[in-house]
DNA sequence: GAGTGGTCTAGACCACTCA
DNA sequence: GAGTGGTCTAGACCACTCC
């Protein structure tokens, strides 16, 4: 409906009728109105604010969405068989920079577990992560051998928010090792972080061959 | 108000309440439970089908949220001054990749547009664009020697879709250049493809040092 | 104080889809 | 056919913020 709006009918800056208005020249409710300015302003290309009204952004913040599936259903989508191979499991005194982002003593015992993600036998993903079991305990009765930790995770596990991020980095020996690149090459690295209310969950580092990449939609 | 429904009230795969009984337990109007599930449907936590009801999803599929702003806000938001600088401005015939993507004819005639975002004099962006100027017509009346291509489509140019890559490189010696890394090294690659209805705007590569990354939201 | 958006209620009709 | 969610209307009250 306001989809004009936003290509011109109205000038970036300036502030567009109310929305009592702007329901009385579209025949609609003002609700119907509400939801379709709501809408516009989570896209960025409106902002809204109570008595100041509803202006047209000059500098619109796109919002990108990336939908993210578990690993398995990642390669499984590209049409390729998963295979899943746990690496290593133990319980251990995280190093500084693994305590600092988890929020947590670094005295306190964090479980650790990497494994390799494969789609017809290639390595797709290497995952190294940390799960701080007094947040998660179930996950010391977990041998992790035949369902990943991401996969338990994501279905025994909720949580109340977590971050995601990307950047590079140039594969070390025993990286390019577990995914078939050559020591140095170029790496897709993927860091995620969860949290339960105030407490973090777990951290994992992912990376992948320079093959990878991240697709969303705008 | 919903949100112990995902934390373990009801079992994954199983139904819930419909709406009419849910806002009679929660003492509110069906309008309510509605958005709340919507919301709880948009973050992949529950599905909804028409006549089959609401189900708690077994493999939730989450969904992260970035924030796109202007490189220069970005550059600027990291505290530190913004320079830029246009590298080539031309109309020439797009090679066939540019021209697939585009979903051109490879005859058609693009407006290709390199140029170098920094930060406090340091590279931080090497931006590649092409525009098909039968789609945005006003970009060839553009010098782009003060204002970036990413600035005036942003704020000149609505689009209806678009696609964001992100993928990882070696840097072509070319690139390494701009970019003051070394040949070979690690680069973080940007790839943003941008649609007016059926008709694709633009194109471009920015691509960065490896010491760049992106955040998100989940 | 007055006007804006944020959010709720109560009620309605429809589209879909399962039995 | 019946029950579900999708979406709309009309009206209300409130929080905020500018004047």
């Amino acid at each position: 409906m306001s989809q004009r709006i936003a290509q011109g009918e109205w000038q970036p800056g300036g502030t567009i009728p109310s929305e009592a208005l702007l329901a009385r020249s579209y025949g609609c409710s003002r609700s119907t109105v509400n939801r379709a300015l709501q809408e516009l302003a989570r896209s960025g290309v409106v902002l809204r604010r109570r008595r100041a009204g509803t202006q047209v952004a000059t500098e619109p913040v796109h919002a990108a969405r990336l939908e993210i599936p578990l690993v398995r259903r990642e390669i499984e989508n590209m049409g390729r068989s998963y295979s899943y191979e746990l690496l290593s499991l133990e319980v251990c005194l995280p190093p500084e920079r693994v305590a600092a982002r988890l929020a947590v003593p670094a005295s306190r015992e964090i479980l650790r577990v990497r494994s390799l993600h494969s789609g017809d036998r290639r390595p797709y993903q290497l995952e190294d992560r940390w799960i701080d079991v007094q947040v998660a305990p179930d996950a010391l009765s977990q041998s992790f051998t035949e369902t990943s930790p991401n996969e338990w995770l994501v279905k025994n596990c909720p949580f109340t928010q977590g971050t995601l991020h990307f950047s590079v980095a140039a594969a070390t020996s025993g990286e390019a090792g577990h995914l078939h690149v050559e020591s140095g090459d170029p790496i897709f690295v993927v860091e995620r972080l969860t949290w339960l209310n105030e407490a973090a969950i777990t951290l994992a580092r992912m990376i992948h061959p320079a093959s990878h990449g991240v697709t969303m939609k705008v």
